[in-house]
DNA sequence: ATCCCGAGGG
DNA sequence: CCCTCTGGAT
């Protein structure tokens, strides 16, 4: 199958089946959106909700995060992965945000990658889910699923490279859905370890599939 | 043992 | 390119 045609079936049949996707992260506003983001690296969404309230709550906005201590912060996140750096990150990341942007949230990848902690998968989220900018984020079911599905090559070895695959084949229209697309499917049915390919409804053009599907129907 | 909406540093 | 940070779920 021609990978023109590969997107074409991608975004049809999730435009029939799950119109509006969203983000699973709980946030409030785009500054609580950037702290739930940064602290998703390597972690569930669903433990970030877990610890995000208190958070918040604690911290409502850049203002209090910047005086706090990283050693405070880090008694609100110490159940998520890397928590001393991500503690660290959150401080720096507040401070950059009152001295250099007068607390409001930078708008271009290149302001946002000058804050702590924010590289270019979380820039690129935060410009897709706030400003519904056309940018891809590649974490780890985007890099995986779009692997599996043929919409990258396997010569698009790093996240910048898939993403530039993406993005030269999803209408721009497309590109903030296609995001949230990519990463439900990976979370739910297309798992790193033991994808769910029996309720999968895009296996018919699966690369992946192509290589795993038993030979016969019903060998052991 | 492997994975989860990675980023920073060497 | 590599390595480290690091907790919880499966």
């Amino acid at each position: 199958m021609q990978k023109k045609e590969r997107f074409t079936r991608f975004i049809e049949y999730f435009t029939q089946h799950y119109p509006e996707p969203k983000t699973e992260l709980n946030f409030g506003n785009p500054y609580e959106l950037l702290v739930a983001v940064i602290l998703s690296a390597q972690c569930t969404d669903k433990r970030i909700n877990q610890i995000s309230p208190a958070l918040f709550a604690r911290f409502p906005e850049p203002e209090s995060l910047a005086a706090a201590s990283a050693d405070e912060v880090f008694t609100y996140i110490r159940s998520v992965s890397y928590p001393n750096n991500k503690a660290k990150h959150l401080v720096g990341m507040a401070n950059t945000l009152m001295n250099q942007f007068g607390g409001e949230i930078p708008a271009t990848v290149e302001e946002l990658q000058t804050l702590p902690g924010v590289g270019r998968k979380t820039a690129h989220v935060i410009l897709s889910v706030v400003y519904n900018e056309p940018t891809m984020a590649v974490d780890t079911h985007v890099f995986r699923v779009s692997h599996r599905l043929g919409l990258a090559p396997l010569t698009a070895t790093t996240p910048l490279a898939v993403e530039k695959a993406l993005m030269a084949h999803i209408p721009k229209q497309y590109v903030p859905k296609a995001h949230h697309w990519l990463i439900l499917h990976g979370r739910y049915v297309c798992l790193a370890r033991s994808p769910k390919c029996d309720v999968c409804a895009l296996t018919e053009f699966c690369k992946y599939y192509e290589k795993i599907k038993p030979g016969f129907v019903g060998m052991s």
